[in-house]
DNA sequence: AGCTTTTTTGCAACCGGTTGCAAAATCACT
DNA sequence: AGTGATTTTGCAACCGGTTGCAAAAAAGCT
């Protein structure tokens, strides 16, 4: 059924080696034996084992792609990107869904049991000791949308959040809110505490303004709309700088839904600028994330450690910016 | 560095068969080896490399997850459930993200290096071809979201694209409205020939309506707002049914830009019944698409090859149903 | 042509596992 | 203890490739 090297080697009438060489870049062959060599192949549909070449040179071109987001629709996005990224350079991502019950441990474990060539680690939520239980196990890693954390043992690949946390605010105060407050995601995640972190930073510069702040159980529009709602209850503050966009978009929908008006009564801002951020029916003012820039650089990152595992850790942060639409009111 | 059974072997004092057979199921094996085998492991960190096994097994529990639609938000609820249903059977995704250019055989022949166990094509646009070509080059596959033609020789699990049709085309009635039209996807896509063809043939019993369609350029926002921004230029119809529901949000944006309001001036209804359809702000009507067993299904049934892979292929059609939101108006 | 240098080639060992087979060990029984 | 049946074990060959090495072939030179 599978033809293997020894068949074409026998039609073309030279050694396994041969066929081997045939197929490897940079081997030596001469053209003739090449050209037999190729014709065979065809004429009996050969193509080499990738996994069986990776046994013994210890290159599977498998890269573990890792993540917990797969309900936060930027996430599309990024699963596009990466794949195709990864597709154009020879490399085969292998999907790694982690969900909340998973040891990290299980997953390194697995992915070494596939011998993947390296993992990128693709989620704002997960702590920065998860890429590094990559790397301790003697993975290739890169953490794409995760904290840029003092001295992070791995290359780490996205934006500054506590330089979005401050944007946000300067934006606020620039629209004349007074009341202003930040409605983050899950508390425990790195990128909501950065974010806090900034905003409060830069509103302490203004002092006439009060500050608040609460978090959504997760990244996602039924938690926001949720949270929203009970601070409606409580007394909305005029404007809130919201986790992400679908965070912003549920909190959209309570507002609505309480017989209030955006930017009319509430002023939103949000983060990730996804794609329907700018649909007609949304408008969302929201600061715009580079998501193709981070996950280029992402991929060349991971080539690079393939060829130089011992890479020296590095923080890529690329700087984002406001998106203006219609979910806050005109700057004063 | 790496740990390999050897390493075990001479720490437990047994054969490299004895270490394997520890770890293969069903083997032969006495407790006290066994036990030997397994503390050895423990203490060295050892853990099995699934491609060598899989290269004299034969059987890598790698499945191929193939697509194509990595734009449209359904995917990936897709691709959540997916991931998460192989993990929990022991397999691994391999993503093959398949762009206009790529030829099938060179997915084809990508999947064979790496001995996939199996191909699952998700994907309701692709043509049935594209599903034959890994069967005809030995693989199980399972066509996720495909069409159900006559006698296909995959397995084939998805709904009823003609009697969604149909569905909608009641609907429109039902809800008085006189002069509708199919709004469909890309011409070219076997769901949208379907869906029009189920519209159509019910619209025939109902002599008294005016029935039109045309179709967007792809399964998007853009697209269906593009379409529809043309068809109210022309002169729109009461009540569209879109092909699906992101063409659908886009068709409500062109509709509101217009100045005009659903389901005051043009009735909408959907088909997926994605997650956001629900949100308060787009509040769509849809018919909606038991993603999750279509899902438990086609996984059931990749798995059920692994063993059987003669199996004869069936189309495995789940019902769907109208999901009332507020598009349309009420019916009479 | 004869010699040296360079390129190409096949052999054989190896990557990290699995498995048929026969020998060794254990068990059950008289 | 001795016998036969059953289980466990290690050997060795294999899965589909790669690669160091030395021999063979080709090329370059006088």
């Amino acid at each position: 059924m599978i033809v293997t090297m020894k068949d074409v080697a026998l039609r073309a009438g030279v050694s396994r080696s041969a066929v081997s060489r045939t197929f490897t870049e940079g081997a030596s062959v001469s053209d003739k034996t090449r050209r037999k060599v190729e014709r065979a192949a065809r004429e009996l549909g050969y193509s080499p084992n990738a996994l069986a070449s990776g046994l013994t040179t210890g290159r599977t071109k498998l890269i573990g792609l890792v993540s917990n987001n797969f309900h936060n629709p930027i996430f599309l996005e990024v699963f596009d990107l990466f794949t195709r990224g990864l597709q154009e350079r020879g490399l085969r991502p292998l999907l790694v869904n982690l969900t909340d019950q998973t040891d990290p441990a299980n997953s390194v474990r697995m992915l070494r049991q596939y011998s993947v060539d390296g993992v990128i680690v693709a989620s704002s939520t997960l702590p920065p000791s998860f890429a590094r239980a990559f790397k301790d196990a003697g993975m290739p890693v890169v953490h794409s949308f995760g904290r840029h954390a003092g001295a992070s043992p791995v290359h780490v690949v996205g934006i500054d959040n506590v330089e979005c946390g401050r944007m946000a605010a300067r934006t606020l105060v620039t629209c004349g809110y007074r009341r202003v407050a930040f409605l983050g995601g899950p508390e425990a995640a790195t990128s909501t505490q950065d974010r806090l972190a900034g905003f409060m930073q830069e509103m302490a510069n203004h002092r006439g303004a009060s500050v608040s702040h609460s978090f959504a159980a997760a990244y996602s529009f039924d938690a926001g709309r949720a949270q929203m709602a009970r601070l409606i209850e409580a007394g909305p503050a005029d404007a809130y700088f919201c986790g992400d966009d679908v965070l912003s978009i549920g909190a959209m929908s309570a507002i609505r839904s309480a017989g209030l008006g955006v930017p009319g009564d509430i002023g939103l801002i949000g983060l990730n600028d996804m794609e329907m951020s700018r649909w007609q029916n949304i408008d969302l003012t929201t600061i715009h994330q580079p998501v193709r820039e981070i996950i280029g650089s992402s991929i060349e990152l991971i080539v690079s450690m393939l060829e130089r595992p011992d890479r020296h850790p590095e923080a890529r942060l690329f700087p984002c910016k406001v998106i203006t639409r219609g979910t806050l009111r005109p700057a004063q």
